[in-house]
DNA sequence: CCTGAAGTATAACCTATGTTACATCATCGG
DNA sequence: CCGATGATGTAACATAGGTTATACTTCAGG
């Protein structure tokens, strides 16, 4: 909604600019918040040069293991997700491309979270001593950073309050305008259309629900003609009304003024 | 009520050793990780000067309000939480001494939660740009804060992993287990015994549940002798067989090795 | 073109948790 | 010392959501 105003903002200065439009998905993000000189877009493209792809389904951090490494999401989803022993998966949050995993990983030594690919992914491996660096010569990427660390903590509250205070329908719905407007904010939404690459066991895993009761849920709100399912895709069919009945609060994600 | 044992415990501390004793709760904890020189505990101290009391239930943070300030938490508890517009309240964590709220603040511009004073509350208020001038000036301390931010995820995932996947019996057990854990590493810890000075609408609003079931499950965690309570605090009977029933993880809580 | 595996759909039944209602117990200002 | 107010305790009943079971559908691989 008023991220559609944004948006096109960037999407202008994308066109008119050279450098934006080859950009990777964290410049065009942290270029939606503030103007990137040349120098700092060299430096965020050289760290994202070390690249590593993996398949659906592939873990590259795992809970409890040695983490020393900062990761990029450039292409494709990845889900941040913890195991209980009694083999019931919590997934945490959703990473889509421009998102970083472990920015914060300097010190400490074991994750506290698995991540693995969603979808295939491509991500950039970056050495932490790298992003500490960052925060020295380049005060306004340094900047930016700390605004995506705001943001995790908003998109991690919120869920938060899905898994707490949302009944089965709400949260699919909060999670589905969640995505949707993060989507918005890195350009690469598709109209009300939404891609669902998560399987309702996902979904489940995601909201705290039965996978049972996420099929029912899913058909309730599809009954109700708020949102229609399609292949790998689901459509907001009335974005007010489903902020409405689920409590979304769009100020969350939402860009700032400078 | 414990508020005045640890009082006392940093008032003792505070007579005997000079610098480091006489130390905030932040000092305390980041020292913990790593010593500090004399100019860092210093510059710490000093970013701490202006103070700011606050009674029992006074907010000091409001959702969708200018933030652009942070807050260090010197004495008390504080509540981090968001209220839908139904009126259902979800806390999303606590705040002990030595945390700080808002540490990310810079550029958003308003605030995705509300805080208030769980119990009479000192706060440091700190200019956010303060925060920035660290990073360049004090690398360690950077990598301290860094850490916090760690920690921060990890207890606010292990609060997702309560409301998404654990029993009613469970997540109050988890809690105060998170709650014992990290006053441990503050060294304020009383043996089994741990201070809860919210009430059972509190725990429910932090929970996900109902203030009645709330009540039932405390009591069944009473009747098969793995908590006692008393007023305003709780005593763990069993540590080991809390853990195992609870799946808490100690690990996305202890320190790590430099 | 078939087969098996993974995903989706739906029904029937069960249980954990929510709701409403009321009693009891502290605490505190007057 | 009293009454009001907020917190805790518990019972009875209602329901959202979990569980188990079984089809159906898609799709990749032989």
């Amino acid at each position: 909604m008023n991220i559609e105003g944004t948006r096109q903002v960037q999407g202008g200065i994308a066109t008119d600019l050279k450098p934006a439009m080859s950009a990777s998905p964290l410049v065009r993000k942290l270029g939606a918040l503030c103007l990137l000189s040349e120098e700092e877009i060299e430096f965020l493209e050289g760290l994202q040069n070390n690249t590593l792809n993996a398949d659906r389904g592939r873990d590259f951090i795992v809970e409890g293991k040695d983490l020393r490494t900062t990761f990029i999401v450039i292409e494709g989803w990845a889900i941040r997700y913890s195991v209980l022993s009694n083999g019931r998966r919590q997934i945490l949050s959703y990473a889509l491309p421009g998102d970083i995993l472990g920015l914060h990983v300097n010190f400490r030594a074991t994750a506290t979270y698995s991540a693995s690919a969603l979808t295939p992914l491509k991500l950039s491996v970056v050495d932490p001593r790298r992003v500490i660096e960052i925060s020295q010569k380049f005060p306004i990427i340094a900047a930016g950073l700390s605004w995506c660390t705001a943001r995790e903590f908003a998109i991690l509250g919120d869920q938060a309050v899905r898994l707490g205070r949302l009944s089965a329908r709400q949260r699919l719905a909060h999670l589905f305008l969640e995505l949707w407007h993060r989507f918005a904010l890195i350009g690469d939404n598709n109209g009300d259309w939404l891609e669902i690459p998560m399987t309702q066991q996902d979904l489940a895993d995601t909201l705290g629900m039965s996978l049972v009761h996420t099929n029912r849920s899913l058909k309730s709100l599809r009954d109700i003609d708020l949102i229609s399912v399609e292949k790998d895709h689901v459509r907001l069919n009335n974005v007010k009304a489903l902020i409405e009945m689920s409590e979304f609060n769009p100020e969350h994600l939402s860009e700032f003024e400078i």
